[in-house]
RNA sequence: GGGCGUUUAGCUCAGUUGGUUAGAGCACUUGCCUUACAAGCAAGGGGUCAUAGGUUCGAGUCCUAUAACGCCCACCA
């Protein structure tokens, strides 16, 4: 017997544990075709947000509906606990610096705070209700996720897509590390835009602007756009800067835009893109002036050891003292800053390891096409992100917590040696360089590589981890391509756009056939919740303890795919009525089917085909919605068929239920045919939304199987539709004539003393096949039928006042 | 500045390939304790579909432009 009450307290916890102890969602190969999915591994930087539930939530449910059609659904889930963001978290709950506490201690912090994490993510997870196999579960930084990425790096050695060397790159001097271009993020700043007068060596003066006069030390030469009538002059002279003393030549480029500042700019290494441009393109030479932690190098005369923001103040203070600063304008603009820490990014040369994105763009491209994107405006997205990368992908972070490069270099040449594919995992800092001496200059030193990998080398390799690359027992035959890659859309530039990299590189072949793009969870209008920002207002654990894990899956699943989604407390009221339904419905059901066995019929009442014809329409649009991973619109058009279950059909049948002495026998048994079926069918499709409510009536009422979720979707095929569309106007005739009771302020138990209906024939024949259940339903004591010759229209209504009292 | 998206009832959102009077939930109003459910049921009011043009017999839906908002990117002279 189902519960009174629903306490979904008790039955979730319930459900969760009997999955995980009867191995429910447990992943075995076996004879079906197998549906994979490639997870984002949450980042383990402190919290799990309303945002991730959210995505998270629709992948799943995914997951849920593909087991449903019949495949075998491997759907793992693993923690990016990888790089930066764990360093980050670790400094901020030890307080302390990752230099200050020390390499390996620090590392050891970064394993067991991420451990502890991800215990407590795992728990939010499953109480979630994600049908994971939890066996399968994967780290990024676990020793076999380190082999993995470093046969990774390897593989791109021996295929020559990575390189080292010594090359400007991103610099953060907050983190201590290069950083990729897709760790940027552009904020606005308000800064001092100053125009400098420079003087050449014959004696003209000219105006330049710019907003970083610190890199005036760094100048290696003064631009000024060929077409420009009014510069165009001082090509080929030389220009003298004041104050620091230097000479440097001008030339021409026509990248220099007349109109912005002066229309003269000054080429520092290095200051942007452009000066790197202009760097490579003119062959200029290389001043780097800028520690790695954001200082002036001791060699700048008068600044050396000022800070960056520093010795700024000190050069436009001796420009002005000299008497070469024209003026100073407010202005704001865009600078990149890293993602991570927010601070304003630089640029080092130093040696990193690369992988080769510039010479591949059109074969990403192509992979990007072959690819089904859902929504499929995100494939614009891809594309403009890839026709718009300006660097080689920069992999060395000068970190600590990450998959170490497997790497040593000889101590005289610097000659790198490799290490053995069968060693890995390795660490250079602790193991030994497997070769005695070095084979371009023989030496027997080897000094090991300690920069780290990038997290986003590691968690390109998902689809990698998931089918065990490099291993016996691999599962290479099936997830290559996986079926599917779900992430939210800020993340199309990174983790997809890497993973289709690092699998072109591997395989020659796309990582994925569909890639599926949720959206994102507004706080207020207009404003993303990030926890940067910290501006989710409402904690997943707070949430699940008020509404049950369901009615948040409800509000998760509610809404397009990609579409953005503001976190309302509305959609979860609306969530809770909904399984409120479910389970009174249910109750009312098992109520009536004491006394049924389940066997073969066909002698359905007129209603009950009604009902059952809008079922099947109804279940075409769900699976359409969901084979286009459309979940929010196939649990719409499934709950609209729901409450016309309950409020019409379910209304009309319970007389027939009641009382087989006044209707017969098999009319009630197919009454109770009907509902048995239906309800078992809703289950099914509800349990992808909802999937602990659904466990516990299923359990109580078929259990035909160990769990729901290991049920199939087997379509009916009555073909009900003529019922479907004409039982639709009967219903109709029952609403208008139970509006009549309601705009008299009379209860719906009212008897209707007169009922004259004009209908047409068809109409006709199916009312007066479903007779019983017509006049029960709306009490009509006498009925008069007229004919005509289409549509129908309602003639009479007397209602039966007497019996109010 | 570029790419993509969004704009429909007070609020949150649906609206298939263009086709009658534009839908739902919440909120609001009026009733109804009806042998599952008052966390319920029935009914009602509420919209110049962002704006301006255009295509069409017919536009919320297609085209063009504009605006506001969001995401991503480019802009450090």
């Amino acid at each position: 017997m189902l519960d009174k009450k629903y306490d979904f307290k008790e039955k979730e916890q319930k459900w969760m544990d009997y999955w995980k102890e009867n191995n429910v969602y447990e992943f075995k190969p076996d004879q079906r075709e197998v549906y994979s999915i490639d997870t984002p591994p949450p980042t383990v930087n402190g919290k799990i947000h309303i945002g991730h539930i959210f995505s998270y939530s629709q992948a799943e449910m995914m997951a849920r509906y593909k087991r449903l059609k019949g495949f075998n659904v491997f759907y793992p889930f693993g923690f990016d606990d990888n790089g930066l963001p764990s360093e980050r978290l670790v400094e901020k709950e030890q307080g302390k610096k990752a230099a200050e506490i020390g390499r390996e201690e620090f590392s050891k912090l970064c394993y067991e705070t991420t451990d502890k994490y991800e215990s407590d993510f795992q728990d939010l997870f499953s109480k979630m209700g994600v049908s994971t196999d939890w066996k399968m579960y994967y780290k990024t930084v676990s020793p076999s996720t380190i082999k993995i990425s470093q046969l990774s790096f390897l593989d791109l050695i021996e295929k020559g897509h990575c390189y080292h060397k010594e090359s400007p790159a991103l610099w953060c001097n907050e983190c201590l590390t290069s950083i990729a271009q897709a760790e940027l993020e552009t904020k606005t700043i308000k800064t001092m835009f100053n125009y400098l007068n420079y003087e050449t060596t014959d004696g003209e003066t000219f105006t330049i602007a710019t907003t970083r006069p610190e890199l005036i030390p760094a100048i290696v030469c003064v631009f000024v756009n060929p077409e420009d009538e009014k510069h165009k002059h001082l090509i080929g002279k030389t220009a003298h800067i004041p104050v620091i003393d230097i000479e440097v030549p001008i030339l021409a480029d026509e990248k220099v835009a007349i109109d912005k500042g002066t229309g003269v700019v000054m080429c520092c290494t290095f200051g942007d893109q452009t000066d790197i441009e202009w760097w490579k393109k003119y062959n200029l030479p290389l001043k780097y002036i800028f520690t790695d932690d954001g200082r002036i190098v001791d060699s700048v005369k008068n600044y050396g050891g000022l800070k960056i923001k520093e010795a700024r103040a000190k050069i436009i203070e001796d420009f002005k003292e000299a008497g070469y600063l024209v003026k100073q304008e407010e202005l704001e603009h865009e600078v990149q800053t890293h993602e991570r820490c927010g601070k304003e990014v630089e640029y080092s040369v130093m040696k990193q390891w690369f992988i080769d994105i510039m010479n591949h763009k059109e074969d990403f491209i192509k992979i990007g096409n072959e690819i089904k994107w859902y929504p499929d405006h995100m494939h614009a997205r891809y594309d403009e992100w890839v026709n718009n990368v300006a660097w080689d992908w920069c992999i060395s972070r000068q970190r600590y917590f990450g998959v170490p490069f497997p790497v040593w270099y000889c101590k005289d040449c610097g000659e790198p040696i490799f290490a053995r594919k069968e060693d890995l995992p390795v660490n250079p800092l602790s193991d030994k360089a497997p070769a005695d001496k070095c084979p371009k200059c023989g030496c027997n030193e080897f000094v090991p590589e300690t920069d780290v990998m990038d997290t986003w080398a590691t968690s390109s390799v998902t689809p990698l981890i998931n089918m065990r690359y490099g291993e016996e027992n691999n599962y290479e035959d099936f997830l290559k391509p996986m079926s599917l890659r779900t992430n939210a859309s800020e993340i199309i530039r990174t983790w997809d756009f890497y993973t289709i990299v690092k699998s072109f590189y591997h395989f020659g072949t796309r990582p994925w056939d569909n890639v599926m793009i949720s959206g994102f969870v507004m706080a207020d209008k207009g404003e993303k919740i990030s926890k940067s920002k910290g501006n989710s207002k409402v904690e997943p654990m707070d949430l699940i303890n008020n509404y049950s894990a369901d009615v948040i899956r409800y509000w998760a699943g509610s809404g397009r795919l990609g579409t953005d989604i503001i976190f309302s407390e509305e959609t979860l009221q609306r969530g809770r009525k909904l399984i409120n339904k479910i389970w009174n419905v249910s109750k009312f059901i098992e109520m009536h089917l004491a006394d049924f066995k389940d066997k073969e019929f066909t002698d359905f009442e007129y209603i009950d085909k009604w009902i059952i014809g809008k079922f099947e329409e109804m279940e075409k649009g769900y699976i359409k919605y969901l084979d286009n991973y459309e979940m929010g619109l196939a649990l719409n058009h499934l709950e609209k068929f729901f409450w016309n279950f309950c409020d019409n059909y379910i209304e009309i049948v319970k007389h027939r239920l009641y009382r087989p002495e006044e209707f017969g026998d098999t009319p009630r048994y197919s009454g109770q045919k009907t509902v048995y079926m239906l309800l078992y069918k809703l289950l099914q499709d509800f349990s992808i939304f909802f999937p602990f409510i659904t466990e516990e009536i299923y359990q109580e009422l078929y259990k035909d199987e160990k769990s729901i979720h290991l049920t199939r979707i087997k379509e009916l095929e009555y073909n009900f539709d003529k019922e479907a569309k004409i039982g639709d106007e009967i219903v109709d005739i029952i609403s208008q004539a139970r509006g009549e009771k309601s705009n008299n302020n009379l209860s719906l138990k009212t008897p209707i003393k007169n009922l004259e209906l004009s209908l047409n024939s068809e109409l006709k024949e199916a009312i007066n096949k479903s007779i019983k259940d017509f006049k029960a339903t709306l009490f009509i004591e006498n009925l008069k039928i007229s004919d005509v010759e289409k549509d129908y229209s309602i003639d009479k209504i007397e209602l039966n006042l007497e019996e109010q009292e």
